[in-house]
DNA sequence: TCTGGGGTCCTAGGACCC
DNA sequence: TCTGGGGTCCTAGGACCC
């Protein structure tokens, strides 16, 4: 097909994904400008990058790498804990920013979004190319970091013109030009193919993106379920997948794990690590009033491998020593002796809005609403005095591990530990608060 | 891939009903 | 009592995303 100049007729539909370069790392260098040109990591609460500036990229320095190593290969990094209220906020502005131009937008992640700018030429007097380089240039200029853009014809090609080029990218893919593009990017490159169609794919020796977008429909129609044939038509150029914009009323499920090293085989240690975990999300679902009337409860064992059971709640609550309660009824049925855990989990799902008012007066309702109360107030005491100052007693030692860690930074002696926790935990009782030291 | 945490959507198959 | 057919709802698990 011969190359013809970029016609404004190009785009039936007109869509631009837009995705900040090393979002997090970037924030702290706009919100600290002597930051700016060094290598910054953030994750340090963790001890791994989360995230990482390109100085720090080109010093070898990936995704996940623990702190230690990137200490090696590069001894002026500047490790940062995650502050996701600043990431917020200026993910926000960057919405903002992109809405001057269209209320098309779907805030797709904190650091991405997509805006569909089809019918803007006649108002801002702009072929599209040239309102995609306005408005990366209002956002590079206006939030003090780059942003990489790519404008296709759908959300699947605008994704791939956005990592086509990085950082502070723009690449522009008309229609009759995607073959071009998919000639050069392998399957599992595209939004929505992942490792395991990718893998069946080579198979069946089909390997670049272009390859798939060739195959006939009706073969991609008898092989793969809704989703990758909805990418494989937004391959030939259709336009498939909406635009999500308005405002997501409420979440479908919350959902907390926790990974701690050293694996245990210790019951009541991986016991309180899930409780911690419950707490967490029940903390979640109360900033959001919201109340889960199901749950799933996990454990990640020492091979990488799931045991879970999911729990039905007599009501919906957001009071996590009822759910610590439901926990510890279904914990042996999940957890084997002698097998080393390396991390547990919850999620709650059937999500509802917490309607427990005072206006129920029946037995069971009185007593929900006090717990309702009483949580409340433990929710404005941490957020006074640091988060789990005040906790569940069935948390107490996984509580009591994470501040030795913090502390000391060497493993505790869990035994001693199991001992005191143990007995603590029996004379208080599950639905018992406890205080950390360092809190009140 | 020597592996952290938080989500969503789809589908096959079973339970139950007519 | 057995058999056929069809619909709906639910669940478990897989796959994918950032």
């Amino acid at each position: 097909m011969p190359d013809r100049p970029l016609s404004i007729n190009s785009f039936p539909r007109a869509i631009l994904h837009i995705d900040g370069d090393a979002f997090f790392a970037s924030c702290e260098q706009a919100r600290d400008p002597r930051l700016k040109g060094r290598p910054v990591i953030t994750g340090k609460e963790r001890g791994i990058a989360a995230s990482m500036s390109y100085e720090a990229k080109a010093r070898g320095v990936t995704r996940a790498m623990r702190l230690s190593e990137i200490k090696k290969i590069c001894p002026d990094a500047v490790f940062l804990p995650s502050d996701y209220e600043t990431y917020s906020l200026l993910s926000k502005r960057f919405y903002e920013i992109v809405r001057r131009y269209t209320s098309e937008v779907e805030e797709y992640s904190i650091d991405e979004c997509f805006a569909d700018i089809t019918g803007l030429r006649r108002p801002l007097r702009m072929n599209y190319p040239k309102i995609a380089v306005r408005i990366k240039a209002d956002l590079d200029r206006e939030l003090g970091f780059t942003f990489s853009a790519g404008l296709g014809p759908n959300k699947t090609i605008a994704k791939v013109g956005s990592k086509w080029k990085k950082p502070s990218g723009l690449t522009i893919i008309p229609g009759y030009h995607i073959h071009q593009y998919l000639a050069e990017r392998y399957t599992e490159d595209i939004w929505g193919i992942g490792p395991q169609t990718s893998a069946y794919l080579k198979k069946e020796k089909v390997n670049t993106a272009l390859d798939f977008a060739r195959k006939p429909e009706d073969w991609v129609r008898e092989k793969f379920p809704k989703p990758i044939q909805e990418t494989w038509r937004e391959l030939n150029g259709k336009f498939v997948l909406a635009l999500e914009t308005k405002e997501k009323e409420s979440q479908a499920s919350v959902q907390k794990v926790r990974t701690f090293t050293p694996p245990s085989k210790e019951k009541e240690f991986v016991f309180s690590q899930l409780s911690k975990n419950i707490e967490n999300a029940c903390i979640k679902l109360r900033r959001y009033n919201l109340a889960a009337s199901r749950g799933e409860f996990f454990l990640k064992k020492q091979n990488f491998r799931y045991a879970g059971i999911e729990a039905r709640f007599s009501r919906p609550t957001a009071i996590p020593s009822d759910i610590v309660g439901v926990a510890r009824t279904h914990f042996d049925e999940i957890f084997e002796p002698g097998t080393s855990y390396r991390a547990t989990g919850v999620t709650l799902f059937k999500l509802s809005e917490d309607k427990v008012k005072q206006m129920d007066l029946f037995g069971e309702a009185i007593r929900a609403v006090e717990l309702k109360r009483l949580f409340e107030g433990v929710d404005r005491v941490n957020g006074r005095f640091g988060k789990h100052s005040i906790f569940l007693g069935s948390s107490f030692l996984a509580n009591k591990f994470s501040q030795h860690l913090g502390a000391r930074g060497d493993l505790p002696k869990r035994k001693s530990l199991l001992a005191k926790g143990e007995t603590k935990r029996k004379r208080l009782g599950i639905p018992m608060l406890m205080a950390s030291q360092s809190g009140i």
